[in-house]
DNA sequence: TCTGTAAGCTAACAGTGTTAACTGACTGAG
DNA sequence: CTCAGTCAGTTAACACTGTTAGCTTACAGA
């Protein structure tokens, strides 16, 4: 009677509260304080009551950081506005930027620390979805740009070519926090580094003909819907 | 008796061993296989041993890193051959990825893991050294390509503009090296990735007014050689 | 011969992730 | 009402990790 739906509620909130706990010491102190026995010290339970819900201290991080790419996601709705494609794909690197900027440590865990598989089922995104799911959505603003007919042709495989922005801005801003307190290397602001690499990048893949709205080619009509994408739980 | 320096030169010989044992559990496991009881195991001495050598974990592994910068500036030798300056650094941007697509553990030790503070005397490299130092090198490229004229005028900071074209290539690489293997983005070889945001990077860079050599503005000729760099131990 | 130096060892400390075996509360069936 | 089963959570351990205080032992210089 209804019983064994209580303990399911509560067996999540529990998960829920070691998430959250997880989530206190990671923002606070940084990914290395995260430890199994902490977690469970902040909500007073046993280290090995964590494993009844989480397989691993990874599955556990994981999950954690999985719910990131939706906050992510949400940073970047304002760019939406942007009527022109090339300023939009600009603008989208941007709020990439201020995001790393302003969560070192989620971009830390999202971008800079290897994953082990997830089923898509167990995530919280729908890959593909350009709505919730970040790298779909670039990918959507570049699909746009080729569309529109203002990238050069060699820029219009729009796979390669998202993979090529996204890692102009995860370059300037993962280098900046591994090395950015590195005294060898005076570093100048990730910002302006960011709006001169991205400028640049893009300048440089831009039709030199301007414009003028055209059918988009068969080539690029035929691009399958981005399948493989961001997660979240 | 010259006895005190057979003991400094003894010294010194384990604690290359001591290098050298690690390097090999580096190389073959990969970073995490490295642990002070191995890398005693390895050369039959008791961990304790190492701690009068190096004064950290820390430290033996930032001195194993170190090394390998003077082994990425050798990588880029071939590039110095080449005649025209825009060209020559497009090849240092191969070079670079070639290098890290190579030596994928190096890389990660080298620019994806925070070091810290090393006293400039205690390194191999001659800080701003182009001829060892392969940032001040890829600093001196730019700063050639400016020179020459070649570049717009917002990418004549050289200073900024090297901080660019390095994260450019990073983002590829580092990208490719964390997340190379996740299902979730099937990423194109980074050979590929990277030539297309290095041609797009340095085209958006270049003066579309063609070359004729001028002499240096002031601006230009008053940057101070690069003082900031990569070290070696 | 005595003394000081210092490389290396022993043994321990405090921490880590993880697991087998147990406890105790609660549920549903007989 | 009782009995068996389920399962969240605990206990206590294992096998690691980096690191250090204190000892031993060899050796150089006076």
């Amino acid at each position: 009677m209804g019983s064994t739906e209580r303990r399911a509620r509560e067996r999540h909130a529990t998960r829920e509260r070691i998430l959250a706990a997880a989530r206190a010491l990671f923002v606070k102190e940084g990914f290395e304080a995260v430890s199994m026995r902490k977690i469970a010290a902040a909500i007073e339970y046993t280290p090995a009551a964590i494993y009844t819900h989480f397989k691993d201290k990874t599955e556990l991080l994981m999950a954690l950081g999985d719910s990131d790419f939706g906050l992510m996601r949400d940073s970047m709705r304002d760019v939406e506005k942007i009527a022109d494609p090339v300023e939009r794909l600009r603008a989208c690197g941007r709020a990439y930027i201020r995001f790393a900027l302003e969560h070192p440590h989620h971009y830390r865990l999202m971008f800079m620390t290897s994953w082990p598989y997830i089923e898509p089922k167990d995530c919280l995104i729908e890959h593909g979805n350009a709505d919730e799911d970040a790298h779909a959505f670039l990918c959507g603003l570049v699909r746009e740009c080729i569309q529109a007919g203002r990238l050069r042709p060699k820029y219009r495989d729009a796979h390669t070519t998202t993979q090529a922005c996204w890692a102009a801005a995860h370059g300037v801003v993962s280098l900046y926090i591994t090395h950015g307190s590195d005294p060898w290397v005076d570093f100048k602001h990730p910002r302006e580094t960011a709006e001169l690499l991205l400028d640049a990048a893009i300048d440089g893949m831009l039709n030199p003909t301007p414009a003028r709205d055209r059918t988009p080619r068969t080539r690029v009509a035929k691009v399958a819907p981005d399948t493989k994408a961001r997660r979240r739980a």
